[in-house]
DNA sequence: CTGTTAGCGCCTTCAG
DNA sequence: CTGAAGGCGCTAACAG
């Protein structure tokens, strides 16, 4: 079965050194709408008229052809350039996330982009994470004119929105963030989400419940404590003294957070993590501490991934309508755009936030077993 | 410490309809050039001049100034458009990928954009998987005249590339593929990689070592198949006979080639697995058979990311110059476009790959054992 | 129904 | 050293 496509096993390296010139060479399209109109006989107007399928013409059939004709044996293709300086558009959406390889951004990307088509828009992606490239990015994307406007998912809520942006605050929408001021916002029921892991947790019987949050200048982290805490008071349950705990949302702040909560003196039972990749930490550091999962600890975790099925355990999760949160966020943009009325901040409410059961679940421990469970694990060396 | 930042417990949602359209409705700066000259009482040319530190010119300084204050005093941001269309040139790179969210790409788009923004240029990032899309991409964005150039890091061997990019074939550069014809290529030493990963199972002494490769149509796993292939020649090994499995590069494919490999009646006490996304299936696929990595089976994975560090066992890998291979590729790009002679293939060569050691590697275990655990292993039911 | 005309905002020869 | 003029490729009123 091994149908090894034929290559070079070592295919020559820096050799022979090429130096053409592409006849497009300026990376433009060299047939323009004069050169259609001219081998079609016709005038470069007609010519973008029926390319352009003006409703308002009605050419005869026979010219139609030649011109459409024409413009493939040319190989034409308008130049977006010349169009978006007279037409004062670029049917082009900026996106800004702080990274894309993030499960997360992964599918609300995906969601833009599907809107965004769907609308006859492109998207132009860029990674930042600071409001301080909101900034840059306003100026030559939105001011530049080279987008539409601009998708912000990007920065924190102790940032200021930079002042260039406020001022126009025009053909912006933010994404997965709460601003305050007039700049229209859509987020995901965060809370929600988290009311559902810790109902499930209370459900199973555990009560010293743990929450391994994010860092608290993220809206989205305060806003699933803010789930968090609600669903606790629900179950009337008390939140325990050390029992949340700030981290990034990384492998190595999920991992140095659940060695805190995992050294108290009396260590939950069950851990809600504001993050799948925290997560990943956090269960690095129950292996690490001996504590076994889910039979000591019970770990569910914000937002679905495919990861979370391979990990040991498979991790039970709170999967978000997040590409629906991209789609709805250029929809809402698309309005904006289009000098259409939005409402300033809107919920993605559909789908509903959906518990994903994995094996990291399970009712809590008899009560001497974890005692002991935990002495040990203190005892256990750092990693 | 719970400093929560203020917000409403329960933003109001959907609330008051807005419809303020902004000043700058379309998107676009509303000061232009000749708004600037005339506040600054000069002529629109000697703005352009002075404002692109035109070398060609020296205004006197109190002109200059008064130029660059009027134009402070306006926010002017020259447009885009208005300039590619003269110039010819949009100082934009387009870079299409089947994916973002992926570990080895993001660290390609990272060293892309900071070579991008070293030279001058922006990103344009779109996210594709075949070559149908890298045509319409090009028509798009290089015969738009979107971009000046566009990297292409998707597609694989069988598809072949769209005959427009080809007859052009300017402007182009393949990334991380080896591409037939006249199309530069720039790619990853992943030969050298894997030698790398197989010397070190050999120096453990390991003698039944399996590949886990990604698959056929994928050139990059080609490579780095026949990486091993070479690594075991070297150390005078062969190859067992069901030693080689082909599996899609995500968890999904690892586990259930990891599953294959297991369930064989004499398997490997080692394998190197050609992408760390599938060796988190092919890890959960040994917990899941009872196999115990290290002490039964050790594991490998080509290229390095954060969560190698954070799985069971943490993950030993392969660290490849990816960063690297974005900046490069983007600097062959920008001489390209530039009409500059380059390499027809180019190979990133440095930082060399290296092993990151971890707890996944270990001498393979004493004959007896290894049998009694295969045979355990082969009972376990499925996931 | 089609051609004519006038720019979109900017850069770049040219004169002055 | 600065202003005047033309045009990049396209679209959108106007005429005809």
């Amino acid at each position: 079965m091994e149908e090894e496509t034929e290559l070079p096993e070592r295919a020559p390296v820096d050799g022979n050194s090429y130096s053409f010139r592409s006849a497009a060479r300026s990376g433009q399209s060299t047939s323009t709408l004069v050169a259609v109109a001219r081998t079609a006989g016709v005038d470069p107007s007609t010519v973008s008229r029926v390319l352009r399928d003006d409703p308002a013409v009605r050419v005869r059939p026979s010219t139609r052809e030649r011109i459409i004709e024409a413009a493939a044996a040319l190989g034409y293709v308008p130049n977006v350039n010349a169009r978006s300086l007279v037409l004062r558009r670029t049917m082009t959406i900026g996106l800004i996330i702080p990274s894309a390889s993030n499960v997360v951004y992964d599918q609300i990307i995906k969601g833009a982009e599907s809107a965004a088509r769907a609308a006859g828009y492109v998207l132009l992606l860029t990674e930042s994470s600071d409001f301080g490239a909101v900034e840059a990015a306003y100026r030559e994307l939105v001011l530049g004119g080279r987008v539409d406007g601009l998708l912000i998912g990007s920065g924190n809520l102790n940032d200021s929105l930079p002042d260039v942006v406020f001022e126009r605050s025009g053909n912006c929408v933010v994404l997965n963030r709460l601003i305050r001021g007039p700049m229209p916002s859509i987020i995901e029921d965060d809370e929600r989400g988290m009311n559902i892991a810790v109902a499930r947790l209370v459900e199973l019987g555990h009560t010293r419940i743990a929450c391994l949050a994010g860092p608290a200048d993220v809206d989205t982290a305060t806003r699933r404590l803010a789930g968090f805490k609600e669903g606790m008071a629900e179950a009337s349950l008390t939140v325990g003294q050390r029992y949340v705990e700030r981290a990034a949302f990384n492998e190595g702040g999920g991992y140095e957070a659940m060695r805190r909560l995992l050294s108290l003196p009396s260590p939950p039972t069950a851990v809600a993590v504001s993050s799948v990749i925290a997560a990943v930490g956090a269960l690095a550091a129950c292996h690490d501490a001996n504590v076994v999962v889910p039979d000591d600890l019970s770990m569910i975790a914000f937002h679905d991934a495919a990861i979370a099925g391979y990990l040991s355990p498979p991790l039970a999760t709170i999967w978000m309508p997040l590409f629906e949160l991209g789609e709805a966020a250029t929809k809402l943009l698309v309005d904006v755009i289009n000098g259409k009325s939005f409402a300033s901040l809107q919920r993605v409410q559909s789908p509903e936030p959906r518990l994903i059961e994995r094996k990291s679940l399970a009712p809590p421990p008899p009560e001497h077993n974890t005692a002991t469970a935990r002495a040990t694990a203190r005892r256990e060396p750092a990693r």
